[in-house]
DNA sequence: CCCGGCATCAGCCAATCGGCTGATGCCGGG
DNA sequence: CCCGGCATCAGCCGATTGGCTGATGCCGGG
């Protein structure tokens, strides 16, 4: 009855779009507009070919998804972002859906999933996976454990690498009871004791690991 | 002049699996036997079909990669593996070359690098992304770090907790003076001086993360 | 059979940490 | 205009940590 839902791909890794592009054009009713290796050209393409849904990985070198969520809410674009995740990190998931992203998708959901959820977004529903669903629900459920504060997160950092608040008040130019200062708010937002819980759940929550 | 290099391909992800036949495909010289979505599944389908190369991801739920390689190594397997795998974690590399892998690859490599390292690997010769190939060669420098013994992992996890020396002793049934050994040995062991960058650690190297 | 790695334990001591109380200045939203 | 969050600083004090030296028992490989 109706046309083909138009899609653009958008992922760093080559192998990745090659398997979308194939599962698509392998069954009727979609059709493979383009693909994009980050999320720069991911707006860019976009806004040429105006696809009804948008195959988006969140972790792309150069050219971060997320923003490229923002910026096309932003633009208003008519697409829907389908976030397309390897490994789904709930750190990701929120800001992407407050950003704008139609759902939420495990890279390893079977090929029906996909092409459901694909149908549902291009229809303006929300989709997300059980996965990724039920991390949502237990997020709200607390009330966000809330974000640490740049200078925070600085101190958590060097705390990471093994630094002495006297360390890290040099490095940081600032005096030692300012970093301690600094470190109980940490432990307060992250609700832990010590330092090296503080940095578990950095790497837990995304906070550190990518330097 | 020779016949087609035969490969099976394993991934947990079937957008992968589903990439990769078709790249493969698309070019001649290539027959795609088999797909398996873990390690057991690999192990079995190798037996049964007897490729000549195996592409194979590590991280896969049930029936680890590393496990997988290993075994084929020790049932003599004429197949050689090629570990492609989504991003290095150095972590991974070093076992699965020593388990016997031929070739490491990075999934973000273009596809005429996959086609040539498959070929080379068909070839018996080692393959690895340049990527890859300099993280080996600063690991072989370093002596390697030596891993973790089970009970200094332990400890390091309960460290990640919060917990502190004298309830780690509590919870592992030993004295307090042990705890403080094994941690002495853990930051021997890791290259660092306390517990939140031997946490850090943890993490970057992939001790610890999955609970 | 010896050595090295693992796991266990003790005691000492200085350094570091974490909690607590209390303060100041800036900025942005209500 | 006030309040809350951020960033800065101080001092005190008990708790915890980490380094050091030294020991014992078990096990497995050379």
């Amino acid at each position: 009855m109706s046309a083909d839902i138009s899609l653009i791909l958008v992922d760093d890794h080559p192998v990745v779009r090659n398997g979308l592009r194939g599962m698509f054009e392998s069954v009727p009713g979609f059709t493979v507009l383009g693909e994009a290796a980050d999320g720069v050209a991911a707006v860019q393409l976009a806004d040429e070919l105006d696809p009804d849904v948008i195959l988006m990985d969140l972790r792309m070198p150069g050219g971060n998804g997320l923003d490229a969520i923002t910026e096309l809410t932003k633009r208003g674009s008519r697409s829907r972002v389908l976030v397309l995740t390897t490994w789904d990190t709930d750190t990701d998931t929120l800001p992407a859906i407050e950003a704008g992203a139609t759902g939420y998708l495990l890279k390893d959901a079977p090929r029906d999933e996909l092409f459901t959820a694909v149908r549902e977004a291009a229809a303006g529903r929300t989709v997300l996976s059980p996965a990724v669903a039920s991390r949502l629900v237990t997020a709200v459920r607390e009330p966000a454990p809330s974000p640490l504060a740049a200078r925070e997160r600085e101190v958590l950092a060097l705390v990471a690498k093994g630094t002495s608040n006297r360390d890290i008040a040099r490095e940081l130019f600032i005096s030692e009871a300012t970093v301690k200062t600094h470190l109980s708010h940490v432990f307060t937002k992250l609700g832990v004791n010590d330092r090296a819980a503080a940095v578990a759940k950095g790497y837990e929550q995304g906070i550190l690991g990518r330097d």
